[in-house]
DNA sequence: CACGCCACTGAAACCGATTGCAGACTCAAG
DNA sequence: CTTGAGTCTGCAATCGGTTTCAGTGGCGTG
């Protein structure tokens, strides 16, 4: 029923190449063919096939997005990014999610690829020796991840924890415990690489609570664990975590921050509508999609010279209501 | 690279026409030959190449969903609902997110339309003429919304209305404020309906406040005018209304319940985070995203038969910390 | 034994685009 | 006038499947 190239030909009265040039490479057809060609397109309101594009050129035109929960704002922020992006170069994005389950995730991937011309892998949960086997037989860009000669953007982990560890020993604090997510996440490993660098560059002492899942239980779990630390300040995993810790807090009676400071990562929405509202790292997330689709787009063209390119994006250390100055001995 | 069909023939010792068959109608060919077929397929590794079915069956085994905002906790559970239902039959999902805008919506539609076999709406925010439009040149699933003659699943926003009037009248509230979302949104209008009509059955007043942009902001502003109409107790448009009008109420030292009681719609996760914990009306999202696409599938799979199915969910009032007895005058 | 039916398989056309190759035409130079 | 280069355009093959149509062979029946 829609027109097809033919239709478009007979119409401008032309071969179906000439439209197909004159469609994809128009500096090779007469300006005079092209206008008629335009004309008959823009008439018949053509669209070209994409399936048989794809046949021929091996090419879908499609990306996919893995992220382990769709439900988690922060991934909800990346794909909102990917899918902006992608739409300006009328690339279409499936988007999956694996429900945080590694072993599914690696199924998923190697179903998705058959699919696509690439996948954007968003804090993927799969082993290294999975991702690199992927990265081998599909173009992969990694998000809040890397492994070797595999490209991808991050974030400056050990720059944030700086700075969230400079302002909370600006008010005063020594003693500040750390409360890590999944022990096989990537990011788990480097934020906490990166505060206990801080802590030791400030001279302040580091108290590490475990490992907790990276969700507002967690946070409640954490809560008790963190203050039977001595500490007077608490950085999280990340900002459902740290709102989960200051909900059990207030229902211990714990003023925040008056006898406790707590900082989150990553500055979901969720993390300013908080109470108090919540002192935090803030991720570019949106604009690491963004960099995502451009960096998968340019390993597309040329997969050579892109295979090893790298992003850091930077946070950003907002400060809310959650910090305070350390409470006197 | 990969394995074509004919690779498998080969393989087999048959016709790939065979092999088609072997896969697609397996009772069409002998019970010998299909083993010879699928050990061939089991060897190579081989997978049918979607796009060259899809240039003669005129299926791509793709469905698009459109969401008026991903970052919104609403619709990033309907699309997790519906990229888990769709991955259980085999069919990706294109996820697309309009931002809020109308116009771009109706563009974005006809754009992916052509790449996939339906599409599921999610809270369309198109006029009644686009979406029938829509609705006649290609596959549609309504999700929060309904419209003549299209399949679609919304909910009962009068029972769940029901449900949160019957729990404040017993608290002793009889003025209820309502505090509406945008006024081209289907929902808004339903809710406002469906409250009206359970306060006149209960005999309590209402008091509309104007309509306010769905989100955190939108329930702040509403706030100082809410409690200007002498209600004791409100009902938002959703739950990330009744939060922003929940942090502007404690701004002003307005105490909840004790003074003014909220009640939220949706359930969305940061609902029982917030201060006090919200009481609200629960939709199942994820199940609508999951009815979605059966009823998409069905709609593909019989056009005719399928296209005046209409689903509808039911809510569920969850009583939390934000609502409590009427204080005395 | 001849016939017809049935179950199964293969050859070939086709879906809608892209692209290598070759032909047609223009124009300038020899 | 011939030749060659250069510019455009069309023919036809091709991508990897599906599907129609026409066998082929086995078997039961008259």
């Amino acid at each position: 029923m829609p027109a097809t190239i033919r239709d478009v030909a007979r119409l401008a009265g032309v071969s179906p190449s000439t439209v197909s040039r004159a469609l994809s490479m128009p500096e090779m057809v007469n300006s005079a063919t092209r206008a008629r060609v335009a004309a008959a397109v823009e008439q018949l309101g053509y669209q070209p096939n994409r399936a048989a594009r794809g046949l021929i050129t091996g090419r879908t035109g499609n990306i996919g997005l893995v992220v382990p929960d769709l439900a988690n704002p922060f991934f909800a922020s990346v794909a909102k990014g990917v899918q902006a992006r992608a739409r300006r170069y009328d690339v279409a994005v499936f988007v999956a999610d694996t429900d945080e389950d590694a072993a599914a995730e690696v199924g998923l991937v190697r179903a998705l690829a058959k699919q696509v011309d690439g996948l954007i892998l968003c804090s993927p949960r799969a082993s290294d020796a999975d991702l690199s086997a992927i990265a081998t037989e599909t173009n992969v860009v990694l998000v809040n991840r890397t492994a070797e000669g595999v490209p991808g953007i991050s974030y400056d982990n050990e720059e944030g924890m700086q700075q969230a560890v400079a302002h909370l020993v600006a008010l005063g604090h020594r003693r500040i415990a750390w409360v890590g997510g999944p022990v096989t996440s990537w990011s788990t490993q480097h934020r906490s690489i990166g505060l206990s660098n801080a802590l030791y560059d400030h001279g302040a002492e580091l108290a590490r609570v475990g490992s907790f899942a990276p969700t507002y239980e967690g946070g409640m779990a954490a809560a008790d664990q963190a203050v039977a630390t001595g500490a007077t300040a608490v950085v999280t995993y990340n900002d459902l975590v740290a709102i989960g810790l200051l909900a059990r807090l207030h229902a211990r009676g714990i003023s925040v921050p008056g006898d406790l400071s707590v900082v989150g990562i990553d500055d979901i929405a969720m993390s300013r509508m908080a109470r108090p509202a919540l002192t935090t790292v803030r991720l570019p997330k949106q604009e690491a999609g963004r960099i995502a689709v451009e960096l998968l787009l340019a390993v597309l063209d040329d997969p050579d010279t892109a295979v090893a390119t790298r992003d850091t994006l930077h946070g950003e250390l907002i400060v809310r209501d959650s910090t305070g100055p350390a409470p006197k001995p």
